[in-house]
DNA sequence: ATGGCTGTTATCCG
DNA sequence: CCGGATAACAGCCA
């Protein structure tokens, strides 16, 4: 499940960890998971790079390198997304490698490793994708006025538009729907119409930074679980030892996988729908419009 | 056991 | 250009 929530809890993780080490050797098991080179010359352009840091825009995780090669204070940027199931950690050498491992960096002491199931997520040097995102949604100066703009143009559903990474960068299927259920807004209403009515959009920006900000929140407070075997019982990585009983943790979502159970604020039966062939959830009385 | 579902997005096509 | 459909893939669940 990582959308930007997932992902800045992931880059607080591996940020600490990496910063500062020195990537000795990589081996690629999975050539398609990384652009846009072969293995070989990836692997050349990473082996003697320092990690300066870890950070994330968008989905993003963004690796800052620096390369023995290259001028002092000079820097390369290298690209991680996660896809739908993909995971990142540092493990001990004695720890076998994951099934699913796409690649592993030695780091001398212990491994960093990129595992993915389903195979969507990659690795790049390409950066080209950073300037096609739109804004976070989190920063402090919001474009409210852009996001109305580019709102206006469509006349496709909103739901739709809020996946769109251009118009505003990290929201994903579980957080659009959240947010437009705590914004009271009908997912299936169009873009145009959700723009020409200013309370339902400031009402719309208020819930998206506030549904992002929550779950930050509420990962941050849980242990990450990392063992190869262990069911992420639909909490991304998030281990739920000692939080399994904790309302933060069981009501974290108010709509998202919840078709036919009662809506926490009017017991009205969540419904299903599909839109651009992805599952949106909504009450269909707190979201009449 | 088979078929339908799954958190993403690049790319193709009309 | 826009928007819809598809593909990339494996596992889980009914």
């Amino acid at each position: 499940m990582p959308e930007l929530p997932e992902v800045e809890i992931l880059a607080r993780y591996l940020g600490p960890v990496l910063s500062g080490r020195v990537i000795q050797q990589a081996e690629v098991l999975y050539p398609r998971s990384i652009r846009p080179w072969t293995p070989k010359r990836w692997i050349s352009n990473l082996v003697g790079c320092r990690i300066l840091s870890v950070e994330r825009r968008a989905k993003f995780l963004v690796f800052r390198l620096h390369s023995p090669s290259s001028n002092p204070g000079s820097e390369t940027l290298l690209l991680g997304h996660l896809g739908m199931t993909g995971r990142m950690y540092v493990q001990s050498l004695k720890d076998p490698l994951p099934k699913h491992t796409m690649l592993w960096w030695d780091l001398r002491q212990d491994r960093f490793v990129y595992e993915d199931v389903r195979r969507f997520g990659r690795m790049s040097f390409d950066t080209e994708a950073l300037s096609e995102l739109g804004p976070e949604p989190l920063s402090k100066e919001f474009p409210f006025q852009i996001f109305q703009e580019k709102l206006r143009g469509s006349k496709q559903s909103i739901k739709i538009r809020l996946l769109d990474q251009s118009l505003l960068a990290g929201l994903g299927n579980i957080y659009a729907s959240e947010a437009l259920h705590i914004a009271g807004i009908s997912p299936f209403r169009s873009s145009q119409s959700v723009a020409g009515d200013d309370s339902s959009l400031r009402a719309l920006v208020q819930s998206i930074r506030s549904v992002l900000q929550k779950a930050i929140r509420v990962g941050e407070r849980l242990p990450l679980e990392w063992n190869p075997g262990a069911r992420s019982n639909g909490v991304f990585y998030y281990g739920t030892q000692g939080v399994e009983s904790d309302p933060s943790v069981l009501e974290r979502f108010q709509v998202y996988d919840r078709f036919g159970l009662p809506c926490r604020r009017c017991r009205t039966p969540i419904q299903r729908a599909v839109q651009g062939q992805r599952s949106t959830f909504y009450c269909p009385q707190c979201q009449s419009a």
